[in-house]
DNA sequence: ATTATCTATAGATCTATAGATAATGC
DNA sequence: ATTATCTATAGATCTATAGATAATGC
């Protein structure tokens, strides 16, 4: 039954990862510990030895989910520096968040777009990392506007969180799709 | 028991008006029928007579609600042309939403800051009301756009909602006013 | 006779905990 | 000896339904 403290870091590891998909994909209370374990190859009652809360998880997952967007948004931007050394910075990220992929993908996509209102409601710890991955990210994006206005930043980022969960919303894929086309003019044209 | 038809009518209502404040205040899955029920004076069982499920009642609850913001935005452009007739529409507009007041009350504010996760879960009916009120309110921004331009409106729509949307996750107060003003600061410059 | 609402329940799920088990790490 | 994981369960909740009740509306 016990397994090895390295092995038990890993099945850590793997429940959440197993939680940022469950969440995204389902909402905070869209799925169970118990069908979460399950998912990630272990029994329900093995959870409360290695996290205190289903919050808790929550607030592990939401800072997991948002530091790979920092790390996906900085790849992005290095490769398109490589390719092209006098690119659009900003289209690139755009275009990457406002596309079909991230559109139909949102158990892989940002936390902004599944779980802000979740964590609006919960408050706590899953708000605290709600605040830094904000804060990362608007901090990607001050490095790479001409201004470097904060205020720019995260104006940005609530228009693709914004348009991305309106268009995720709508019951007409035409409709998402000029939702995120609009939004897609909109900030690149605002510079 | 059996109360009569203009009663029960007004029964029916009272639940759609009880889920409108506890979806949006809990989420879809924060609240149950029972609880729901309770709170709309009535007993659990009682529902299943009204309404078809619970996916059924959301969907009217999400269609009352953006109603709600139709007629709150036509209101506030009312008043504020007999007000100040050479005044700024978008201003009053965007003022209104992005306001404070918004911010502290999701339970009595607009269903795309508090719901638009849940319907891209659910689909279906609740989809198809965040499809319609989507289009109300676009076509209510376009009628006040210098161009009129579809995109705009839609872009400005998803704009407010981010901003709000993320506002609310903010574990930081002066986090959450920062990413108002920004937005209300785009919104209002690009035009 | 019809029907709005009621009580009661089925059957499934929820979070969290208690205590047992068995392998690790000292 | 410690501890990662297990089984089992408490106690609460979930959606939905069945069947009873009693007042309305014909």
């Amino acid at each position: 039954m016990r397994v090895s403290r390295e092995q038990a870091a890993l099945n850590r590891d793997r429940v959440i990862d197993t939680g940022a998909r469950l969440f995204r994909e389902k909402g905070l209370d869209g799925i169970g510990i118990a069908d979460l374990m399950k998912a990630s190859g272990l029994t329900h009652g093995g959870f409360y030895g290695q996290f205190e809360s289903k919050d808790a998880l929550a607030a592990e997952c939401v800072t997991r989910v948002l530091g790979k967007s920092v790390e996906r948004w900085r790849r992005l931007l290095e490769e398109g520096l490589l390719e092209e050394p006098g690119g659009d910075p900003l289209r690139t990220l755009v275009e990457d968040y406002l596309s079909a992929r991230h559109l139909n993908g949102p158990e892989t996509g940002c936390a902004f777009t599944t779980l802000a209102a979740d964590a609006a409601r919960r408050g706590g710890a899953v708000a605290q990392a709600m605040s830094d991955g904000m804060e990362a990210l608007a901090g990607i994006l001050r490095s790479i506007l001409p201004d470097g206005g904060r205020g720019r930043a995260l104006a940005i980022l609530s228009q693709m969180a914004g348009a991305m969960t309106l268009a995720r919303a709508t019951a007409d894929p035409a409709l998402a799709e000029e939702m995120l086309a609009a939004a897609r003019g909109a900030i690149l044209a605002g510079r």
